[in-house]
DNA sequence: TGCAAAGTTTAGCCTAGGCTAAAAATGTTT
DNA sequence: AAACATTTTTAGCCTAGGCTAAACTTTGCA
């Protein structure tokens, strides 16, 4: 029976402390970082999808995928535009720049090592792609890798 | 060398295929569900932490730890206590509702797995903090069952 | 007890990202 | 070529969630 000499660092189940407040605070700020940047994300790499599988990307197809209205696709290739990620000219389909295709082609990387890591942990395709969908905005360098890593052997070891 | 006689389902490395046009769109919608209820309950169990570890759970404390200014604290309880959640006078610190109670709980719980599945990957404290502060809200049931299942393995077999 | 510091609330500003409705341009069909 | 359908754009509305500034309340200390 453990006593109070047995004064390891507590390293029981639990776990129920807190951070100290400012790394709490990084953490929280790290969430809102990703917000900012991920639907930018989704809909360049989007775009780069179509353009790969269709050959143009049109407003429509994107509304549709995206799964909202004309109308806020609209203003999105504006802002897309607007930050240099897109080319586009009135009632014409939508290019990416070179800075676009930079970004769409990373976007689609991180987003499949996360979803072939899911897959191999064993979740079903349907639902490995919507927690993929929100899950790669918040995985870091550093668990990408292991990710990476981990989906590497199981595939080789069966 | 593979012929046009080979003809199994693509099977193949690359899955570059997109989702039929229906199944992006809840996908993404997915994520947006996600985001609409996701700061509500970092909130939540936030305040279930301070009660816990501190007795109360202040405006101040509250703010330092989410890393926001105290307005938007302020703001924010006042919807938690709309919503039911959350219960507070004025100038007095807040409490929980049997229902916030019952979210706080199931949000550390959720929190937890991931966490634990993190560090249980390899992924060093810091950045599995960091990245399961994001991720719990994008894991499903099911993702959340192979996680648990996952790291009790890996506490088991060493 | 009274005053200063700390904490809380409110008002008002901003951006993002949904929406509808309506106008304008393009594409298709007869 | 005209009419109709589709696509795109624009304008304007809404909520969420940041912010600052200022007013107000509570608390702690001389
Ligand atoms: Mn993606
Ligand atoms: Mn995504
Ligand atoms: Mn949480
Ligand atoms: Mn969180």
């Amino acid at each position: 029976m453990p006593t109070y000499s047995d004064n390891r660092p507590d390293t029981s189940e639990q776990d129920t402390n807190l951070p100290p407040p400012e790394q709490h605070a990084r953490q929280y700020a790290a969430v809102r970082d990703a917000h900012e940047t991920e639907l930018i994300e989704d809909y360049v790499e989007l775009i780069g999808d179509l353009l790969d599988h269709a050959g143009e990307a049109r407003a429509t197809d994107i509304a549709a995928r995206m799964g909202v209205r004309q109308a806020t696709v609209a203003r999105m290739i504006r802002r897309l535009n607007d930050q240099g990620l897109v080319t586009n000219e009135p009632y014409r389909s939508i290019f990416l720049t070179e800075r676009g295709r930079a970004m769409a082609e990373e976007s689609r990387k991180r987003h499949g090592v996360v979803l072939q890591f899911l897959r191999s942990l064993g979740v079903d395709d349907a639902t490995a792609r919507i927690d993929a969908e929100g899950m790669e905005h918040h995985v870091s360098e550093t668990t990408l890798g292991i990710m990476r890593e981990f989906t590497l052997k199981q595939k080789g070891g069966d």
